[in-house]
DNA sequence: AATTACAAAGAACGACCGTTCGTCCGTGAA
DNA sequence: TTCACGGACGAACGGTCGTTCTTTGTAATT
């Protein structure tokens, strides 16, 4: 039985897929460099040896492209950050995995920007608009994971119930995005360690 | 006696001085919005009511207008916030008076879209040329700054002398940027409550 | 008051932007 | 094998970008 609005009105073909993950791939990659808005189509396309129309049927507009890039780098943020951190055991130790997934993911430079969502953040923080939107959704999300291991924490009795986990929280991730601007900015992972010893600073001064 | 190089082939008139002025000025403040790059010589114009040529002939080129507005926010925020650091007295006071004077100038939006330099420097730590030298280098004098009011407090017997000063101006300086951030991300004046009870938290720490 | 030099306007430029169109090629199913 | 349809192309569109040149007005100096 048929639907009466077809999910899929055009179905992908198995090449068409594939060079649109290389160019989502591509995409993100200088997106994390210059910025969402200064990807150009054409410069985009000519990086990946392909016509502007060519790359340009993939998505009906600049904001689509936007936006499905974005999603793309959350797959690739969730499998290198948020999937680590949820096979660990729950509590600090599944907060510390987190945290070390986040510096190793700096480290490895996945993105050749630093994280994707650090720079796009910074971009869109002050503008209007879907884009903005989602990146924002996507940055609170991660936030609230970090939170939500830390209150796992304090139901297991690693953190003492007199704990502000949302405070916690807050120096926490300003630990891990300081990693970033400090290790974009001298080019040397010395920011990653002091966001180590910071955050074992801040845990165990919490936990004891 | 006529210098053999006149330092000035060109005097500015009165009137002019004052319009490089407002120009700067409402550059600066759409920057810390759109991003240097962001910034259009068209539209900046129109918003100054004035022509394109108009406005470009005060500056010889793009570049030349993106170094003029970032030294220009660098004199506002020494006003702003390194001034008043330095009419305190030294040591920890002193450290606290520039965060705070920070925090100020984040939530009085002396620049609409956040700290300045916050944005700018996210925007192109990952590029080349003599406005990422010109950005780093400030952010990287502010950082030092931090770090010599630490020093000074260690040097009065504020702090003891086995405190990491250095470790300790990443975890301020960490602070600062996520109250900045925070507050653009959801509007509210939370994340500088949440930067102040980090800082205070650090402090005392440090100091006992 | 006359002269000089700067401030600003206006028009135009080549380049690039996102976007649309018509066409060809190749895949994949009938 | 046939053939419909998705993938990619080249060309061109209007618009905006930074930039240059020429001209007109106007403040400051003599």
């Amino acid at each position: 039985m048929a639907m009466p609005f077809p999910e899929r009105p055009r179905k992908p073909r198995a090449d068409g897929v594939r060079s649109r993950q290389s160019i989502l791939d591509a995409a993100a990659r200088q997106a994390s460099i210059e910025g969402l808005e200064g990807l150009s189509i054409g410069t985009l396309a000519a990086a990946l040896g392909m016509s502007k129309s060519g790359l340009y049927a993939h998505f009906g507009s600049k904001e689509d492209l936007e936006l499905a890039v974005v999603d793309h780098a959350r797959r690739i943020f969730e499998a290198e950050v948020l999937a680590p951190a949820n096979a660990a055991p729950p509590g600090v130790a599944r907060l510390i995995v987190h945290c070390e997934a986040y510096l190793s993911y700096l480290e490895r430079r996945v993105f050749p920007g630093g994280c994707f969502f650090a720079a796009t953040v910074a971009e869109f923080d002050s503008r209007t608009g879907p884009v903005r939107d989602a990146i924002t959704a996507i940055v609170a999300a991660i936030h609230d994971r970090l939170l939500a291991h830390l209150r796992e924490a304090q139901a297991l009795g690693e953190l003492p119930p007199s704990t502000d986990v949302a405070q916690l929280a807050f120096e926490v991730a300003a630990f891990l995005a300081a990693a970033n601007a400090g290790m974009l900015l001298d080019g040397t992972p010395a920011a990653l360690a002091r966001a180590r010893a910071a955050i074992d600073r801040a845990l165990t001064a919490a936990g004891s």
